[in-house]
DNA sequence: GCTTTTCCCTTAACATGTTAATGATTGCGA
DNA sequence: TCGCAATCATTAACATGTTAAGGGAAAAGC
C-alpha cells in the first residue's frame, strides 16, 4: 500500500475515461438504431465537414488509429456509406468519399445531434464548456490550433 | 454540409479521446516494460489501493465493464499476478486478490507513475488541473462522491 | 418446498485499440 | 538504372470495448 501512489479515486486517466463514457452514452443510444457505430458515425462526420479526404489525413481528423480506419473503412464501404479509390498520381494514397447514403445518416441526426451537444453546454454552462475544451487541448500533444 | 452539426475540431468527444491519449502515452510508455497493459495496471493499482474485491466493485473502481475484466482476470491469474477464489457464503461471487508478483510490479513502478503525474499536474497548473478533475467529474453520470 | 425472479459472473460475437510486420509504390542517390 | 530508403496503406496478432445471451446460485413470493 505505497503511499507514493496517488488515490485511484482522483485519477486523471480514470476521470477521463468516465467523462467519455458519460458523453458517448446518449450518442451511442442514437446511433443504436442507425446501425453504426461511434467511430463509423466519426468518419460520417469528417467527411461531410471536409470533403473527400486520403485516409492518413482521415484517420488523423477522426482521431482513429490506421489499422483502425482500414478495417471501419471495409465495413462502411460494404454498407454503401462510403467509396474508396486510388490516386491515380500516387497510386500508393487511396481516397475515401462519402455517399449519398452515407449523408443521410448525418442528415437524419443532425438535430438529435445537436441536441445533445446543447444539453452537455447546458450541463456544465457555457464558460465551463470552453474552459474544460482548452483544458483537455492542453493535454492532446498533437493541437494543431 | 449541414449547419447544425457543430465542427469536429471542437468536439467534446475526440477532445476527451485525445486528451486520454496524451495523457495515457507515457504510461503505456513505462508500462511496456513490464509486459502488462493500461488496464492491467488499473486493476493491480485498484487491488493495491483497496485489497481483495469481488469482480463487480473491481470493475466499477477500475472503469472496466465486467466482460472485459473476466478477459483481463484470466490472464492475470496465467501470469500469476492476481489469485481468484469462491466466496464460500455466496457461491456465486468471485475475490480477487494482488499477489506478491502484482505487488512487485506496483512497487516497481510507483515512482516513474507519481512522476508522470507530477508532470501533468506541472503543465496545466495546480489550480487548473483540480479544475479540470472537477469538470470531467460532472461529466460523469456515476460519480458517487 | 417449489416456482419464479433476481443476482453475479461468464461466454459469445463483433468492432475497435495497439503494436509490429508486410506490401506496394514512389523518390532519391550513386 | 539500379539499389535503397522513405512513404502510404494493409495485414496480423493480441487485448479490450460493447451488447446480448447463457448458466449457476441465492432470494423472494406463494
Amino acid at each position: 500500500m505505497s503511499s507514493k501512489m496517488p488515490s485511484t479515486s482522483r485519477s486523471l486517466p480514470i476521470a477521463l475515461i468516465r467523462a467519455r463514457e458519460g458523453v458517448m452514452a446518449p450518442i451511442r443510444d442514437m446511433l443504436s438504431d442507425t446501425g453504426i457505430t461511434e467511430q463509423q458515425w466519426r468518419v460520417l462526420r469528417v467527411l461531410s465537414e471536409h470533403g473527400p479526404l486520403d485516409t492518413t489525413t482521415l484517420a488523423d481528423r477522426a482521431s482513429l488509429l490506421h489499422p483502425s480506419l482500414t478495417r471501419i473503412a471495409t465495413t462502411m464501404r460494404g454498407k454503401g456509406l462510403i467509396t474508396q479509390t486510388r490516386d491515380k498520381v500516387d497510386r500508393r494514397r487511396q481516397f475515401i468519399a462519402i455517399t449519398p447514403d452515407g449523408q443521410k445518416i448525418i442528415d437524419d441526426n443532425a438535430d438529435q445531434s445537436a441536441r445533445i451537444v446543447a444539453d452537455f453546454r447546458r450541463i456544465l454552462g457555457e464558460d465551463d464548456f470552453e474552459t474544460l475544451l482548452d483544458l483537455l487541448g492542453r493535454l492532446d500533444p498533437g493541437a494543431q490550433d
